[in-house]
DNA sequence: CAGTCTTCTCAGCGGGGTCTCAGGCCAGGT
DNA sequence: ACCTGGCCTGAGACCCCGCTGAGAAGACTG
């Protein structure tokens, strides 16, 4: 599996290349975001690092470019977590992953197989569970022909998800992927279960938003 | 969950032993590098957590030798952010995670299990003995074309089994490992196998889940 | 500045899950 | 046949988990 790491910190670089070499990946080097660029353009990188702030042209806008070139290879970002972008910044970009430094290898490493688990193709442009489907680029969730409102936080939720379709995913995770946070209360997972419910699921019958007693969350591949 | 915590500093040592036993973990204590080492060497540990500055022999030399031992058990370091050693160093020692001092508890006790989680992402997909089935990830049972709904303890429970099938295994082992404790009466494994057992053989006939009086329980891995 | 929308906290509740207990049952040994 | 110790099981108490409505705090808009 190939990687390309886009980062100008040199020892984290370095540090990133040594422990993911001992991961069996074989991983590249760009220490700036033209030299990532370029490189991420040949097109042989099975997943692709990219820092945010970066010399001569930011993530931000490696990402953006490479989107625009109908380029899909999986991107995780990593950003400062006060700096001027966030995740859902980061998202929105068409980014696939995103972690906040500092992070954790080990989360880094999860990560970075998930994704190249996910998909090895091509990015699939709407996320779809039975009637229900989620298009990321366009911010729009559909009800079989019912257009639904979401706020960005249940927009966020749903979307992760539909990623995990089928999945138990514990609240843990989604406060994770989802808030950023490991250290909020879980509650707000259930609140926000809540909403989405009422809002994919209506009053009665339809479950596709399932609670999995002591373990987490299901979101039935059906759609309920 | 067993976890050995080898630190110095006897204030930090003792709330880390207290706060992660909460958690339900199984805490040991080593307070220097070399009993650290020892202690780790037994084997029995799902996790350590090392910290750097140690007396007699400092955790980057514990990390060095065990890695040379071919002992690869998940270690995650703890280091003060002024120190002399950084990410980079410890990364490169073969820790799994690393985190500076001070650390959030919740912090890591977020790595600590996404830490543990890693292996259980080696595992195999879904779990078989005959026509009885079980997948961890979608948290879903099947007995033949029929699904069974089963509690956590429970799944938990048949999971433990599934993994060590074939096997006899003793109720104190269950305890340890499903329960997290030595010292529960075991009766409760008893009355939790009684209700496994009639969600997965049924009124009548199969017995998948064997009693070897005297010496445990045995899942048959035709699946009865 | 008032009004709206979103996010998140809090407390109360209902119900399902966990565990204890006691009595009955079964196997193996004397 | 009888005894003993291990195992099974029904009943019930407790308690934790997840759900929900209310509302405070903050961002954004007109």
């Amino acid at each position: 599996m190939r990687v390309l790491v886009v980062e100008d910190e040199r020892r984290m670089a370095a540090a990133l290349q040594r422990g993911l070499s001992a991961e069996g990946f074989a991983v590249d080097l760009a220490h700036d975001g033209e030299d990532g660029l370029h490189l991420a353009r040949q097109g042989d990188y099975d997943v692709v690092v990219l820092d945010i702030m970066l010399p001569r042209l930011s993530g931000y806008n490696v990402c953006k470019q490479l989107r625009a070139e109908e380029n899909w290879v999986p991107i995780l970002m990593l950003s400062a977590k006060d700096g001027e972008y966030d995740m859902a910044d980061g998202l929105d970009l068409g980014a696939d992953d995103y972690l906040t430094k500092p992070f954790s290898y080990v989360v880094l490493v999860a990560r970075l197989r998930a994704l190249l688990r996910r998909d090895s193709g091509r990015r699939p442009a709407v996320l779809a569970a039975g009637d229900l489907s989620l298009d990321p680029a366009r911010r729009k969730v559909l009800r079989g022909e019912r257009a639904v409102e979401l706020t960005p936080r249940e927009f966020a939720l749903l979307e992760y998800l539909l990623r995990r379709r089928d999945e138990v995913v514990s609240k843990a995770e989604i406060l994770e992927h989802v808030w950023d946070t490991f250290d909020t209360d879980p509650n707000v997972v259930e609140v926000y279960v809540g909403y989405l419910r009422r809002k994919i699921d209506g009053p009665f019958g339809r479950n596709a938003l399932q609670t999995v007693r002591g373990a987490g969350y299901r979101l039935a591949g059906d759609g309920g």
